[in-house]
DNA sequence: CCCTGATTCGC
DNA sequence: GCGAATCAGG
């Protein structure tokens, strides 16, 4: 595959929105991410700050933009007396603190599951999901992938919230006993009256 | 282990 | 210019 100009301009597009290099590379399709790095890099936008063409979008608070900075801290001459309080240096406030990162966007190709209540799925799927969850990875939003299960479990307003984390089943969100809840033919949950 | 971007270097 | 291999890290 070529880097035709439209290629290209998709690259920059993803690029700028924080998409990760593997994410582009799939898109694109025909490219692996160090391609898509590599041409990055070629490109020189490597430090996520050129999203060029309107499009802003900067998750990225931190990091200086100084183009450049002079080392003068501190002049103190003596144009004016003591009367001035003397404005500290530049640096308003420390702009330390927590670093946003890059946003990872959880594709979540399909939509979360809405926490079936127990009493409509089948007894041999319930048993199997808790059955799991035993052996789940807790893993928490952030480290989801496209090949973790999402299956969300517990109270997300509580501490005791997480999802399943085991190896997703092929082309789906879940892993395989979580399938088992989240899609059921409609065959097995119609007839429950009451 | 999964993933991330950065760099190198033969092509 | 390109990108696989490799590196360095989470």
């Amino acid at each position: 595959m070529a880097w035709t100009d439209e290629r290209v301009e998709l690259l920059k597009k993803m690029w700028g929105e924080g998409q990760s290099a593997s994410q582009i590379a799939k898109e694109l399709g025909g490219v692996t991410r160090n391609a898509v790095i590599g041409k990055v890099h070629r490109l020189g936008l490597s430090n996520r700050a050129g999203a060029g063409t309107g499009a802003a979008a900067k998750p990225e608070p931190a990091k200086a933009p100084k183009p450049e900075a002079k080392p003068k801290p501190a002049p103190k001459a003596d144009t004016r007396p003591k009367s001035e309080p003397v404005p500290a240096t530049e640096e308003p406030a420390v702009a330390k603190s927590a670093t946003p990162a890059r946003r990872q966007i959880i594709p979540a190709g399909q939509p979360l599951p809405p926490q079936p209540s127990a009493n409509e799925i089948s007894p041999e799927a319930l048993a199997k999901v808790s059955e799991i969850e035993k052996k789940a990875k807790r893993l928490s939003l952030m480290e989801l992938t496209e090949r973790t299960c999402k299956w969300p479990v517990g109270d997300p307003a509580t501490e005791d919230f997480w999802f399943c984390g085991l190896p997703v089943q092929q082309g789906k969100p879940y892993c395989e006993a979580h399938v088992g809840v989240a899609f059921q033919p409609m065959s097995s949950r119609r007839d429950r009256r009451r």
